[in-house]
DNA sequence: CGTATGCCCTGCGCGC
DNA sequence: TGCGCGCAGGGCATAC
């Protein structure tokens, strides 16, 4: 499940195949992850354009193309992006395939298929809803522990669903919001308003630690996510509540629960997070 | 408007 | 052994 750090690492391993390499051709094997436009203007304005850069933005990966163009890639839950040679054989659920005037291919797959593309115009028209309105970059200096005090204040939902909120800050996802939870020693069923200015403080440090190391790491391979050349993160090993629920944990020994919160399956220990 | 819920989708693990 | 069900969840649509 890829989130900020495996994004960055994405990134970061696509950066030296992609900037500079023109799109000869692209191949759909699958057209239902062509989100905007239509597969075929889709087809018809991307042939032939340079990529110039590629960035992110929460977990929005951004390609900047010649002619005024952008693609907008997000991975979701399972999409993967690789650069392979193009006799390398196909993996399963291989949708679409860039063929690159390095004689490379990028290929996007998606077991789950909820991850896409959009294509997007110099007028903007079809940009993804949700980039539009994306909270602050966690690194961003407009990240500060003033704003997430002031932002949890204003919501009356759980510490765990406002964090995953990606418009109160860009990036978080359901693995790095229990981690920093814990390193922060807060109770996912929190009321977001109830967090004291002392734990909006320490919960802001231990955001950017977390991800500050599982990008170190090059992310987490939880079961579906490699980087743009198909390697794992490391980062699992360094998990101090997710997916450990059963086990003691690391700083007092008590059993790391695993229960529903916000909608989704949350790690933590309850005697370093009391409610 | 803020919040909660369900849906999209496929593969896997579990229980019977 | 095999089948069917539930679970996994990011972002969006919909409901309240």
């Amino acid at each position: 499940m890829p989130e900020l750090p495996e994004v960055e690492t994405v990134r970061r391993s696509l950066l030296p195949h992609l900037p500079g390499r023109q799109i000869h051709e692209v191949i759909l094997h699958k057209s239902g992850q062509i989100r905007y436009p239509s597969p075929e203007r889709f087809l018809q304005q991307i042939g032939g354009a340079t990529i110039e850069a590629i960035d992110r933005r929460g977990k929005y990966l951004l390609l900047p193309l010649s002619g005024g163009l952008q693609l907008i890639a997000h991975l979701r839950m399972s999409g993967r992006l690789i650069v392979v040679e193009p006799q390398e054989p196909l993996a399963p659920h291989t949708h679409v395939i860039f063929r690159l005037s390095s004689g490379k291919e990028l290929r996007y797959q998606d077991q789950r298929t909820f991850g896409g593309f959009h294509l997007i115009g110099p007028d903007k028209v079809g940009m993804p809803a949700g980039l539009l309105t994306l909270g602050p970059e966690p690194f961003d200096p407009a990240f500060t522990p003033a704003y997430l005090r002031q932002k949890l204040q204003e919501r009356r939902t759980t510490i765990k669903a406002a964090l995953l909120d990606q418009h109160l800050v860009a990036g978080l996802g359901n693995i790095y919001v229990d981690e920093a939870l814990f390193a922060s020693g807060i109770h996912p069923e929190r009321r977001s308003g109830s967090v004291t200015e002392a734990e909006a403080d320490r919960l802001h440090a231990s955001i950017q630690s977390v991800l500050q190391k599982a990008i170190a790491n090059r992310g987490t391979t939880f079961s579906l996510y490699f980087d743009g050349e198909n390697r794992r993160g490391e980062h699992y090993e360094e998990l101090q509540v997710f997916d450990r629920a059963g086990q003691p944990c690391g700083t007092c020994g008590t059993e790391i629960i695993k229960r529903r919160v916000a909608g989704r399956g949350t790690h933590y220990c309850p005697r370093c997070q009391p409610l």
